[in-house]
DNA sequence: TTAATTTTTGCAACCGGTTGCAAAAATTAA
DNA sequence: TTAATTTTTGCAACCGGTTGCAAAAATTAA
């Protein structure tokens, strides 16, 4: 069906070379040939078979996007970022659903066999194994929303999850709260255990300040409206940290279902600053994570690997900040 | 640093073409060679370079996944369904996010430069020209979500919208309200004219009935608590059909900040039956549509095309249903 | 045992491109 | 004008695989 370079060679009554040559950004080609080429390829409708050049290249400009979350609606917006971000650079993400996937191997496998220039994990849950497997296969990778510390071998973009943590507490320490809780997601992943970290370490500098703290059993809406109301039952503190945005909207939920409110009742902080936190009917008080930012150094660090596959490891950290929206009470 | 074909044969003293026929499911190898290969690249870390073999086999079991709607919750489900359902049968999506995309030929260039082997487009809101100009291009195209009379020559599986629209203007007139609206997607999604044609007919069935329309600018939050909003500023009417669930929570959202509440003061019925639908802070009465089935069969459509490109095109249509929850008021 | 048949294997051409090298063409210098 | 230099072009080998065909090997029949 699609006409190939040979053909356009022939019909143009050139080498092949000087077809591909045309189709070569900075190849030598006089301008004559060029458009002698030009126009036999688009009376052709000819445009250059991509898999067939990588096998000479070495490029595909594929770039594997693996994510594990496919149900905290922030990612919808991640997914969506990314694959702007990379097609403005004129790469294409081959998307990858490790939900169901418990062997690293087999993915890597997969990913090798297309030829993927470099993958991208976006994901915060992720096992440490995965990253790390995707590089011990010589692929160049980058963790976004991963843990910064977690391996000086792998590049991770993301947020310093302990001082997020540390953020949480003095917020809720500088607004008088005397009894605070942290509702944490799993406490399997490394985003829970840090954001842990940090607010157990400020809040230990206040040592008149009640903290208590539970894990959730996911980064879900209803994992934050179940532990909510488990904690309800009992004597539940005067504010807690959610672990993120959608836990706080479960949260949220929990409460009302309660005929209880924030603030009135009882105040919450989440993170991430996701689309619906700033919805009206929840308002929710969080600490933005700026996922654009993080978003596009990934697409800038996984840029420049291709063209230097040895590039030294780093870490890239964004600053959080707190929005101020309705669920904790003011300033004292 | 990857093991090719090549190599291994060497490293077993076999051809490479038995080599290749040990990685052939189908081709005649003997159980002594397979052995003896198989052991030959277990020793290199081989596993073939699937777009070069697709330079012969004509198969790169990529699939482009092409959306515009990277906004609405309900596509990241739509895109989790989608990821899991193609790996599971050995095919890969290609995404393609098409939301700055003005012009369908560079995406259907991009797709066929990549040699997709079939094109599923994910999208009720999509411009009439794009699913046909992949049709055109030969490849292989499915319209999830798509309108289903819009054109018989390309393959669709969705929901009838009429239809739908219809069952909505039912469930209004049955619960007895006198006075209903349409608060529509933006009227130049088929999805939305065709809401609007059921509903409206089935409305003129009763002439005793007051109707209203409007549409607003996308099927989004903000997009519903606006037009709500303004709705509200005149004389509203006792019950609205709204485009689709994120449309229909921006209009409860709307209707909070007026201090107004569903049921009581106005009734909302939506579409789609999102997650979020059933969270106890929305509640939303909506109409389900069946996003599992239409995956599912969206991806046994196109792998059906794969086997038979010329196979004749055709519609699937999965009913809808109501599911009532608490923003309208009860049956009369 | 030998002949006929079936299965397995390797050769060589091919899929659709790129690229180093040398020859040819065009340009510049003398 | 001719010689020297630069630019453009085509040849042929290559990227990593598959596959039709014929020869070789193994199996079955006589």
């Amino acid at each position: 069906m699609a006409a190939t370079l040979k053909e356009v060679a022939k019909h143009a009554g050139v080498s092949t070379s000087a077809v591909s040559r045309t189709f070569t950004p900075g190849a030598s080609v006089s301008d004559k040939m060029r458009r002698r080429v030009e126009k036999a390829a688009r009376e052709l409708g000819y445009s250059p078979n991509l898999l067939a050049r990588s096998l000479t290249t070495r490029r595909t400009k594929l770039i594997g996007l693996v994510s594990n979350n496919f149900h905290n609606p922030i990612f919808l917006q991640v997914f969506d970022l990314f694959t702007r971000g990379l097609q403005a650079r004129g790469l294409r993400p081959l998307l990858v659903n490790l939900s169901d996937e418990t062997d690293p191997e087999s993915s890597i496998r997969m990913l090798r066999q297309y030829s993927v220039d470099g993958v991208i994990v976006a994901s915060s849950t992720l096992l440490p194994g995965f990253a790390k497997a995707f590089r011990d296969a010589g692929v160049p990778v980058v963790h976004s929303f991963g843990r910064y510390s977690s391996s000086p071998e792998i590049h991770v973009v993301g947020i310093d999850n302990v001082e997020c943590g540390r953020m949480a507490a003095r917020e809720l320490v500088n607004r008088g709260y005397k009894k605070v809780g942290f509702l944490g997601g799993p406490d399997t992943a490394t985003s829970t255990q840090d954001r842990f970290t940090g607010f157990k370490e400020e809040i230990n500098l206040h040592p008149e300040i009640d903290f208590k703290y539970s894990f959730s059993a996911a980064y879900s809406f209803d994992a934050g409206r179940d532990e909510m109301t488990r904690l309800l039952e009992r004597s539940p503190q005067e504010a807690y940290f959610c672990g993120d945005d959608i836990l706080s909207i479960g949260a949220l939920t929990a409460l009302k279902l309660a005929n209880l409110s924030a603030p009135q009742d009882i105040g919450i902080i989440g993170l991430n600053d996701m689309e619906m936190a700033r919805w009206e009917n929840i308002d929710l008080t969080t600490i933005r994570q700026p996922v654009n930012e993080i978003i596009n150094s990934s697409i800038e660090l996984i840029t420049a690997m291709l063209d230097d596959p040895e590039r030294y490891p780093e870490s890239r950290l964004f600053p959080c900040r707190v929005i101020e929206r309705g669920t904790l009470r003011p300033l004292v």
